[in-house]
Formats: C-alpha cells, structure tokens, sequence
DNA sequence: AATCATTAAAGAAATTTTTCTTTAATGAAA
DNA sequence: TTTCATTAAAGAAAAATTTCTTTAATGATT
C-alpha cells in the first residue's frame, strides 16, 4: 500500500467525463433561450439514466427545483466553474506536430481555461511559424521560457519513443501537471499529475463494439 | 428496461482502455529484441496493479508462464488481434479543420486498422485539397462515395452544432458506426455504434486533479 | 537434487459506480 | 381548491470493476 496523498475520496471520474457534455447541452439550451432544463430533458440528450444526471449534479452546489428543474443559466455557470473551467491555466505544448497543431487551432481549449502560451519542436521547418498566434521555439527555449511564464501544464504531442524525454523536461523546469497524447505511458514524481489521453483507445473501443456486432447479433 | 440488444457481458471497456498502451509497450519491447515480459514489468510501466494486467490479458488467448511472463511476439499479435488492428476498415471523415486534418495526417490510424479513404467539408478553401493522399470532397459528394466504397464508419469532426446534421447523413447512407469528436451527443438509430471521443472530457479531468492538489493537500 | 523466489491464474473480497426505490415538493389541470 | 403527474433528492440495492488472497508451477540458486 502506497501512504502517499490518499485520493480524498473525491468526484467519480466518470462523473467528471459526462459534466463537459452536460455544460456544452446548457450552453445549447442558453444560447436558445431556454431557462430550466430538467434531468430528464438532460438524460435523454445523452442517453443515459436521469439518476445518473441528478447524482452527478449533486456533486456540485446546485439545486434543482421540483417539477421545474435546474436553472440552465445557474447550470452553465456552476458547471463552468465545478470543471475550473473560469481559471485559465497557462500550458506549453511540445511537438508542433499535426495533432500538436491542431490543438493550438482549437479555440475551445482557452474557452475552456487552458491558455497555451507557447508550443516547443525540433523540427526547424516549424520553429518561427505561429498557429492561431502562438508561437514555436526551438525545445533548447524551453528553459528561458518556463522560468519567466507563469506555466503549470505540459502537452505531450511528440512522437511516442520521445514523450519520456519531454516529460522529464517539463518536470525539471516544474511543470504540475501533464497531458500526455502519446500511447506511451511516463514515469514522473507522485505529486506530478499525468492525465494519458490517447485515440487508439477510443479506436479500440469502437472497433470492439463493431466487431463483435458483426459475429454476435443475428 | 430497454429489451434491446442485451451488451453480451462483453469485455469490461476500461479493459479495452487499457490495452492499447500493452500493446504499444509490447511493441517497444519486441523492438529492443525482449523475448518475454512479466504482467509485474507492464504492470509497473503502467503504474497499476500486475493482477489487474493478468485479468486484463485473461480476457485474451494469451496464456502466460510461470516465472517468466508472457512471449512477447505472442502478445504483440494477440493483443492487435484482439484489439481488431488487424482488420481494415473503411471510413470517411467529415470537416477537415484543424482537428480534422490532423486525424488525416496520422498513419497511427492506418497502422491500427482505420482507413480513412476519403474526407469531406462545405468550405471551398479546403475542397479539392489532399492531406495524406486523402483528397476533401464537397459534403454534397458523400452520397455517390459512401455507395461506391465499403465505408463502415464516419468521423465527425466538425464544430458540435452541426454533429446531429452529419450523422443523419451518415446513417442515411449507412454507415454502421460514428466516431464523433465534438461535444454533442448524437441521435442515432440504436443499431449504430457511437463513440464519443472529447478532449475537453480529459481537460475537466485534470483540472480536477490540479485545483484540488492546489486546494486540499498540505 | 533440494530449496527458494517469482510468477500466472482463479476466485474471493472490497471498492466504485450505476440503477432502483422511496419520499417530498409543486406546477398544472380539473 | 383538490387532484394529478412530474420532478429533485437521498438512500438502498445492484452491477461492474479493481484489489487481495490462495494455489500451483517452474526457473534460478544453493
């Protein structure tokens, strides 16, 4: 048994995947015009259990209201900032690669509290570009620029057999936190947080279910 | 009780979350020439419990060897198998944006089993274009395509509000699975297999980590 | 050859997550 | 004003997943 920082029995993980889907259905609902929105109304876009909606929510402050349901405004705001979605997080991301730059494209993640500040590669046909107004250094930069920016997360977006490397980069120029695209999996510190997201599962997922349809039903 | 299609006590997803990361660590060792690997050695590169590793691989045909682990080879194969790597699927793509044209770009796709033969937009800046040798058609083209291709799935990567409109189209032409990337949550008919794939799911996740680290310990 | 330590595998136990059940509240309809 | 149907919330039950325990096998060491 590790003694270590005891997981403080906190929000379910799964709880904390379907929370983005409910806050993108209540901006829907906002930005319509509608003011409450029940856990029904909110289970059905999702397909899931309308229990399961009124627990997740419990983990939050809200409140709902009884035949009504919740406030869609109050809901947006509380799920926006339950997620630390209205704390914006400085990040550096390191392999301008295409998935890399696509990120930098994606305007959703600084609507969504991470502000990537910079992005790092070896490539020098890439260093000097800017995507969506951030710009690319070489790695070498890495140090200058973590000592003077406010940076707390790394972005992994290098070829596999590279991520430990800059992973332990980013752990000696003392980032806090890790998202890791690669498939490869990190050894940093226990108190560095790593967060692994990688496609080929969700790929794995998918073929699994469609496959298995093939053989097994009718 | 939905009487529908009763999900066959399949293998448990977090399972198949997990097996990828064996297989591209597997890989890594058939590469350096290791012959055999102990669920104890994938179990502590994984940062999780060497039992959950031999469930998790029970659930294969592999069969391991006391005090020496499994072959490596037989892993690589069983677990590509399995993962249904090995078999080629078709698919098509629609809006090739940021995100979208880096889907284009990764062969990682290809390697594991997804085809993307063709990719789709409204934007006339994109049409006619080839990322990766897959040329971006006119989305009013899909429909003589998907007839003329054995197209079994379709990836929306367009922005959430117009996910339901694509995948309506995509059912209509029928396509048997979706892989969406946006926020939305589509209605499909119950026989189409969807898998949602958000990246601010994974962002909520380690928010959560983060702020609560700043927050709760010491 | 005998012992030891490491391992896979199977099943039990514990934990986590989801679903079900009950209760109380309240807007809408009669 | 009364009844009805819908809803949130809380807790119980069920289901799913992970971790623990035991057993048996076997390569390495003495």
């Amino acid at each position: 048994m590790v003694q270590s920082s005891k997981k403080i029995q906190g929000v379910p993980e799964p709880t904390i995947r379907r929370m983005p889907s409910y806050l993108a259905f209540a901006e829907g609902l906002l930005r319509k015009g509608q003011q409450f929105v029940s856990s029904t109304q909110i289970a059905n876009y999702m397909n899931i259990d309308p229990t399961q909606v009124t627990k997740d929510l419990s983990y939050t402050s809200i409140v709902g209201k009884t035949r009504v349901g919740y406030e869609v405004k109050a809901l947006v705001d509380v799920l926006s900032e339950f997620l630390g979605f209205t704390i914006m997080d400085n990040a550096f991301l390191v392999g301008a690669g295409s998935l890399g730059s696509a990120l930098l494209h994606d305007s959703g993640l600084s609507h969504f509290g991470l502000n990537i500040v910079a992005a790092f590669d070896v490539n020098s046909s890439t260093i000097g570009k800017k995507f969506n107004d951030i710009e690319v250094f070489h790695i070498d930069q890495f140090r200058d620029l973590s000592q003077e920016m406010n940076v707390v997360m790394g972005i992994i977006t290098v070829p596999a057999e590279n991520a430990q490397t800059v992973a332990d980069l980013m752990v000696a120029w003392g980032i806090k936190a890790i998202w890791n695209f690669t498939p490869a999996r990190i050894k940093v510190p226990e108190d560095i947080i790593v967060q692994n997201t990688t496609l080929y599962s969700n790929l794995a997922i998918i073929f699994n279910k469609l496959h298995n349809d093939r053989k097994e039903v009718q």
